[in-house]
DNA sequence: ACATTAATTGTGT
DNA sequence: ACACAATTAATGT
């Protein structure tokens, strides 16, 4: 068993309570890293795994008929992907696309288990349920986020969140990229950006964005 | 250290 | 939304 993994788990994963649970989560599990901008998971591909992030931010996108990308949302360490549990217990061809926002380190436990443990755990069953109640509140958030929020409202949001999840203020993005996740222009957005500056909320960097009052 | 180039950000229409 | 200007970071010499 390794024991470095069973640490990683047991930090990120404080919900994971099952002492036998962690033990067999280290002993089947596998480190895996990847650097930031790098494809995790593309359209199309099977899912073999679970992916569980203990470390770093990855994005999560689905295309739409015009072959635009959207955000659907960001996972942070201690957070599952649902779509990967969907896609594993139907076997299913992957629908979205997730990408490392920064160096990131995940530890991918094998299909086969996922249905397994779901008998014989407790906390396992608790972890996916309650990730799909999560993902699912979240889906609704940006659904009416979209609908009924103007575009400053969801920039700072969308900075909000970026932020104070990476313990540190400073975000590594462009304006490309937030305009990119907000379907809006990029213009629009630097001059949102601006805004903010002038107001005292951030302060602006090349590739970096300080929070200060949020 | 300096010049060149590419990427990012700012502005006017 | 587009075109272009200005600024900044990265790279080569």
């Amino acid at each position: 068993m390794d024991t470095n993994i069973l640490q990683l788990i047991q930090r990120a994963y404080p919900n994971i309570a099952e002492k036998k649970l962690q033990e067999e989560m280290a002993e089947v599990g596998q480190m895996r890293y990847y650097k930031e901008g790098q494809t995790i998971m593309d359209y199309g591909t099977y899912v073999r795994y679970v992916p569980l992030l203990v470390k770093g931010s990855i994005k999560v996108m689905r295309q739409d008929e015009e072959g635009n990308e959207i955000l659907l949302y960001y996972l942070y360490p201690g957070e599952a992907c649902s779509m990967s549990f969907t896609c594993c217990m139907i076997n299913k061809k992957s629908d979205i696309r997730t990408e490392a926002t920064e160096d990131s380190e995940i530890v991918t436990i094998p299909l086969k288990f996922i249905d397994l443990w779901i008998g014989k755990y407790q906390s396992w069953k608790n972890f996916i349920l309650r990730s799909y109640d999560e993902r699912f509140k979240e889906l609704i958030r940006t659904i009416d986020s979209i609908a009924f929020k103007k575009m400053d409202e969801r920039l700072l949001e969308y900075l909000s969140k970026r932020g104070d999840l990476n313990k540190s203020p400073i975000i590594h993005v462009t304006h490309q990229e937030i305009a990119f996740d907000l379907n809006a222009s990029r213009e629009a957005i630097s001059r949102l950006l601006k805004q903010l500056e002038k107001d005292n909320k951030v302060k602006l960097g090349r590739n970096k964005i300080e929070l200060i009052n949020i």
